[in-house]
DNA sequence: GCGACAGCGCATGACA
DNA sequence: TGTCATGCGT
DNA sequence: GTCGC
C-alpha cells in the first residue's frame, strides 16, 4: 500500500505514466488541484533521479527522498522560481535546491544527462519494470548481455517463476484498471466467494475503496468467521478461495501462494464484443477476524492518512498498526490488543471523527 | 556528525 | 532436511 | 537525500 498515493509508482520504471495517473485518475477529486501541476518539470526530473537511485544504485532511501521532494512540489500551488524558494519546502534540502537552480538556468541537469547516456542504466531501468525483476536481478541480467524485453523472451531459463509471469504479462500489467472494471471484478469476486462459503468476508481495499477512478491492481482482504488470531494456522482457508477462483476461470496464474497471502493474475470473462479483457494483478490476504478491520483500515490508506491517523492514535496513548490497536502504558509499553469489530471502532477508540474511505485521501 | 527512513510474507538459494 | 539470508513486492 | 537529534 505504501507509495501509492503521493507518487503512484509501485514499481520503479513506471513513473512516466505513473505521475499522470496520480493526478488524473486517483486524486482528481482532491480539493488541492494537483491536476494543474505548475512544477511538473521539476517533478519529472526528481522522479527520474529517484528511479535511478532505486534501480541502478539500490539506494532505496534516496529513492524515497527524491519521491518525497517530487511529491511536495507536485502539491505546491505556485510555480517555484529557484532553489532558494524550493529549499523552504519539507523534503527539499541543499542538494535538490541546487539541482532546481541548475534546471531553471540550463533547462537540464548534467547528472541526469550522464545517467541517460549510459546504456547499462537504460537497460537496468527497463528490465526492472518486469515484476519480479528488481535492481539485483536486472543488473545481473544486463551483465550477462540481456538488455531488452526481447532478450528476456529469448532466455526464459534465466527467469524464476515470478519473473516469467511478469514477462508474460508485461504490457498488461502497466495498464491502469478503470473503476468500471474494478466494480465488475468486485461483483464477480463477492459472488464467487459467497457461493463458496457465506462465512467469508472480502473487501477490496486500496485506492478503489477510496473511490479512485482507476486502480493499479486488485487488493483483497479476506477473513472468515471461524478464524481468529488465537487459533492455529488455517492454511486451507485461503487456498480454498484461490482454488475456487481458479475453477471459475477468474484467477489464471499464481505468482506466490502461502498460508496468508496470495499474489497472482486474474482476468474478467470476455466482454460484449467478445473482445478479450486485460490481465490484472490480484492480491488476496487472509486475516484473522479480530484483526480484519485494522487491516482494512491500513490497506485502504491513503498512506498520508494512515500516518496522520497513527500519529493521532499515539497522541491519545494508543499504538495502531495493520494488525491491532493497543493502549500504551505509562512506560510506553503496548498492552493487549483492544477488541475491534468495525473501522468505526478504531476511530472511536482514539476519539477521531469517522471518515469514510473517500475522505481519507490526504489525512486530517 | 550521525542514524532513521516499516515491517513482513513468500520464493529461492546458500549452507549445515 | 532444516535454517538462514537475500530479493522482491508491498 | 533530507530530517531531526
Amino acid at each position: 500500500m505504501f507509495g501509492r498515493i503521493l507518487i503512484n509508482s509501485r514499481r520503479s520504471g513506471r513513473f512516466v505514466h505513473t505521475f499522470r495517473t496520480l493526478k488524473c485518475a486517483d486524486d482528481m477529486s482532491k480539493r488541492k488541484g494537483i491536476a494543474d501541476n505548475v512544477n511538473s518539470d521539476f517533478c519529472d526530473f526528481l522522479t527520474e533521479l529517484a528511479n535511478y537511485e532505486k534501480n541502478v544504485n539500490r539506494q532505496m532511501h534516496k529513492y524515497n527522498a527524491y519521491r518525497k521532494a517530487a511529491s511536495v512540489l507536485a502539491k505546491h500551488p505556485t510555480r517555484i522560481r529557484n532553489g532558494t524558494e524550493a529549499r523552504k519546502l519539507d523534503g527539499i534540502g541543499e542538494k535538490i535546491a541546487k539541482k532546481i537552480d541548475e534546471f531553471v538556468q540550463t533547462g537540464t541537469l548534467q547528472k541526469l544527462e550522464k545517467i541517460r547516456a549510459s546504456d547499462t542504466n537504460q537497460a537496468i531501468n527497463l528490465l526492472t519494470r518486469v515484476t519480479g525483476i528488481g535492481p539485483a536481478a536486472a543488473r545481473k541480467l544486463v551483465d550477462e548481455g540481456i538488455t531488452t524485453i526481447e532478450d528476456l523472451r529469448k532466455n526464459p531459463g534465466k527467469l524464476n517463476h515470478h519473473q516469467q509471469l511478469g514477462l508474460k504479462y508485461f504490457e498488461d500489467f502497466e495498464k491502469r484498471i478503470p473503476r468500471e472494471e474494478m466494480l465488475e471484478m468486485q461483483s464477480l469476486i463477492h459472488g464467487e466467494i459467497n457461493q463458496l462459503d457465506s462465512d467469508y468476508v472480502a473487501t477490496i481495499c486500496g485506492s478503489f475503496r477510496r473511490g479512485a477512478a482507476s486502480s493499479g491492481d486488485i487488493d483483497i482482504l479476506l477473513t472468515h468467521s471461524s478464524y481468529s488470531s488465537g487459533d492455529k494456522k488455517k492454511p486451507e482457508l485461503l487456498k480454498e478461495v484461490v482454488r475456487h477462483l481458479e475453477k471459475s476461470k477468474f484467477v489464471v496464474d499464481t505468482i506466490s501462494l502461502g498460508d496468508t497471502k496470495f499474489m497472482g493474475v486474474c482476468r474478467l470473462p470476455a466482454g460484449k464484443s467478445s473482445k478479450e479483457r486485460v490481465f490484472r494483478r490480484i492480491d488476496i490476504r487472509l486475516l484473522p477476524n479480530d484483526q480484519y478491520y485494522c487491516g482494512v483500515l491500513y490497506f485502504t490508506g491513503s498512506d498520508v492518512f494512515n500516518k496522520k491517523m497513527r500519529a493521532h492514535a499515539l497522541e491519545q496513548g494508543f499504538t495502531l498498526n495493520e494488525y491491532t490497536i493497543r493502549p500504551l502504558g505509562s512506560t510506553g509499553v503496548p498492552g493487549e490488543a483492544l477488541p475491534v469489530s468495525s473501522e468505526e471502532d478504531i476511530f472511536d477508540i482514539i476519539e477521531m471523527k469517522y471518515l469514510k474511505p473517500s475522505q481519507r485521501s490526504e489525512g486530517q
